[in-house]
DNA sequence: CGGGGCAATGATATCGATATCAAGATATCG
DNA sequence: CGATATCTTGATATCGATATCATTGCCCCG
């Protein structure tokens, strides 16, 4: 037991390669690189002859040869803000969703996923991927500034803001905005509170549509500025709200975290949900269905808006015209 | 306007090379190889120059090219379990914090993350990898076994099982079992319910170490097998408990997610928790910590989860003896 | 003063694939 | 029947980096 050295290679893998399989079957090295690549211009045969060979005898590709060869790498880097902190991304669902649709869409179309977290931007990697999508937008947007430098195609996911070049794909936030507005007039709410960051690119667009909306009927709605969405960061809005002694009769929160800390803390106060107060949260998450009472809130559709990033890099890399696109959203109410 | 052609580059930068370096600095290609790669067989003096060129041309290393002259591609392949419809996994914030910490680690030892679903075992990049890292090992173990076959250095995240031969990082599942039952049996707890899935490793091994520890003082819990981990089937779980006329006194559920609708379904009983029955969840997530009465759990450190996925696959690669192991875990009591 | 030793740099081959152009084989047509 | 078009295959160059071995210049010491 000798032989277990420090930096062995290893993977000592048979590693054929082209020049392998032609000796094999008898043709050059081009044939196979045909053959493989079900180029028309081999006899079916031979393609066959050699693809049943490869497979035979494990032929794998070596991925960086054709690269260099073909000046791509055939990946696209997938570029996520993970700050453990932020109390959103690390723990919220949505990046994975966003990652799936991605990573399906890519995978299927012949990508590779290249996951990086921010600050990676020295990461060789990524500069030598083809294309690039950027999740989580960032509340000063520098990121988007860093990756746009590097004169890749790229595709951001958030919300669409007028001064900035770059393909954007996201929800339809102002439109949200605009329909739980609708929601509460139609219920006849007359005095809305909105919670969230109006820093924030995405929740800045609800704000806007739900002020627009309101504006149309004479109303203003009240904006209670949280940085946090954590439940907590809920209860507190709310417990600050009464101790200002507003009134208000609905509630649009920024997330469901932030909904549900606010019913917690409306009950707290002995109002009632929805007889007092309304309330609609952000993101429809699992535990929001099933929250006491059900949490009304807003549904994007992440998996959809993944595949769609996917393939607006993938029409930018092919040279494509691309335009930003926003997803439509849906309200779904509840019991709230 | 006619430059529109379909497949064009795209990007057809102006694509520095070592040899354009070389030419530049008036010295050949290979010591500009060495001057970047920090080799102690430049000068300092030319090193500093050639860097400082670089840096002002903006040169890019071709990783291809390094990758194939070196034959091995610095890129380590996550395949992780997405199906959207398992209840968990796609939902669960688990992954994420995983791939934080695996990317942190990861493209802070030079390597670069490929992630992939499952079910693209053909991707040819998959088997350009160094390595695999594998989230989700699923109930039969047959992606495991699947990718086992590549012979790669491989890791995968979940439960040790005897007759595996790979390396396994996860947490400390049955230790995690006897902790609660610790904690049941301190408080004087003498019938006790398990909610979870014991075809799933990772939860048998909870299980293990639950009904061992019971054992040890004569007591065997009830097991209530739910193949969901959702609300809901908590709620469904401790009725169908209720309807058999089942005395209890103590739950452990193998997610918050269960231990919160098992709570909802006590509290419509009109048993009081922690009263009458005291409930455990698992994971942590922020939804218990915030429920009504705050949850008890059992935390696993999923970051430093990935962080040891990365440094044992890197290990592997490195040719290094690596053995599985299991991360502690830690009961969180709170009010429940 | 001459040769061994060391430091710094360079010329060349190489990794494994594909593009280009050339060439042989076969078919088609006047 | 000869010539041109077409099909199939191959020889060679190339992508951009690094390993190997060779070379140059300089210092030191006998």
């Amino acid at each position: 037991m000798s032989s277990a050295k420090k930096k062995q290679p290893a993977a000592a893998q048979p590693g054929l390669t082209m020049a392998d399989l032609a000796k094999l079957a008898g043709v050059s090295k081009i044939t196979v690189s045909r053959a493989l690549g079900e180029s028309p211009l081999v006899t079916p045969e031979t393609r066959e002859r050699i693809q049943a060979l490869a497979r035979k005898h494990g032929y794998k590709l070596n991925v960086s040869a054709r690269n260099l060869r073909l000046r791509r790498s055939h990946t696209v880097a997938v570029i996520v803000e993970m700050r453990p902190s932020s109390g959103r991304t690390m723990w919220d669902p949505y990046p994975l969703s966003l990652l799936g649709g991605i990573s399906q869409e890519l995978t299927s179309a012949g990508y590779s996923v290249l996951l990086t977290t921010r600050h990676d931007a020295a990461n060789a990697a990524v500069q030598a991927a083809d294309g690039l999508i950027l999740l989580g937008q960032g509340v000063h947007q520098d990121a988007v500034k860093l990756y746009d430098r590097m004169g890749l195609p790229m595709v951001v996911w958030g919300a669409e803001s007028a001064q900035d070049s770059h393909i954007v794909v996201g929800s339809d936030n102002r439109h949200s905005g605009v329909s739980v507005a609708e929601r509460f007039l139609s219920i006849g709410r007359r005095h809305p509170v909105f919670i969230g960051n109006s820093d924030h690119p995405e929740m800045a667009q609800r704000l806007h549509g739900f002020v627009d909306e309101l504006a149309g009927h004479g109303i203003k709605p009240l904006l209670l500025q949280r940085v946090d969405w954590t439940l907590e960061s809920g209860v507190d809005a709310v417990r600050s709200l009464a101790s200002r002694k507003v009134h208000f009769d609905a509630i649009f929160a920024c997330s469901d975290l932030l909904a549900m800390g606010a019913i917690r803390a409306l009950v707290e106060l002995g109002l009632s949900v929805p007889n007092d107060v309304s309330v609609v949260g952000y993101d429809d998450t699992p535990h929001g269905a099933s929250f006491l009472p059900p949490l009304s809130t807003v549904r994007q559709n992440w998996q959809e808006g993944g595949v769609l990033l996917a393939r607006k890099v993938l029409a930018l890399i092919d040279g494509q015209p691309v335009a930003s696109q926003m997803l439509p959203t849906s309200l779904i109410v509840r019991a709230t």
